[in-house]
DNA sequence: ATTGTTACTTGCAAAAAACAAGCTATTGAT
DNA sequence: ATCAATAGCTTGTTTTTTGCAAGTAACAAT
């Protein structure tokens, strides 16, 4: 990594690792549409070329926000995944959505996907944390009793 | 503007738009600095050069998130102003504050700026577009009494 | 009238992106 | 064991965008 921060404005901090055409179409490909593999990331209706998205692969793992790991099935793939400092951009995303949802005549957006948007922000948000979460080990027990299934 | 969106997916077109390292920080100049002028955004710390401002400041313009006009007081001077759409993009830029005031390590959000960011989102909004509203008609008056001072 | 300011524009070199091809380590199929 | 296919990249080359320096037109101040 060479580069400094322009800034420690916050808005400019988050441009400097994000502000750029590509790399936030990659976090969004592995957060919403749950891609793993370079290949699926080169499909992707956008075009992004091969370089690119090596150079911006390497950038999000350099800047902690993505993670890579070999395929335990195939040694040839590599899986990508995102990590909590990359989840945490999830509401970032989701401003943004919001914002195209109501400016682009032509969104791809729903209309429930908006109204969700504005009624359950948070329980989106979980709910896709949800699915890149470690199946948690349980937290000490609670006192109280609980009925076993 | 010559441009085609690369597709509809929200997240794209929002790129398509600001997605790029000057576009925001602008915007920042103008919602959050309250800077309103040519010289005020060349003189911001990030250093843009007189071309690059030259090129967002119109392409601001053309996507309708700022608007221009002559300075009444001053025929050479050009004052810049959020549109309601560019006070539409205070969200996305809120969330990108909270993600560099968690993961810049010198960052220059205060801690009460973040805490008000969990606490107020919503009053923060508020504030921040109230200076940008024009001075509101009253409407309809309502049928309950109030007293006034 | 001269000098300074403001909001740009222009020209050029350097950096980054797009485009095209090639390389290497697995695989899976024969 | 060999061979073609596939996955994940690299390596050129061209095109586009950026950064930097200088210049200009319209006004303002002295």
């Amino acid at each position: 990594m060479k580069k400094q921060w322009r800034s420690h404005c916050p808005i400019s901090f988050g441009l400097d690792v994000f502000g750029d055409r590509w790399s936030l179409l990659i976090l969004r490909d592995i957060i919403f549409k749950e891609k793993k593999r370079y290949q699926e990331f080169l499909n992707s209706e956008e075009g992004i070329s091969t370089n690119i998205l090596a150079d911006r692969l390497k950038l999000l793992e350099d800047h902690g926000i993505i993670s890579k790991k070999d395929d335990p099935d195939n040694k040839k793939q590599i899986l990508y995944a995102p990590t909590k400092k990359g989840l945490d951009l999830i509401p970032v995303m989701l401003e943004i959505i919001r914002w195209s949802g109501r400016y682009d005549l032509d969104t791809a957006v729903s209309r429930e996907f908006i109204a969700r948007l504005s009624n359950d922000l948070d329980g989106l948000i979980r709910e896709v944390r949800s699915q890149f979460e470690k199946p948690q080990r349980l937290k000490k027990q609670r006192h109280k009793k609980e009925s076993r299934k």
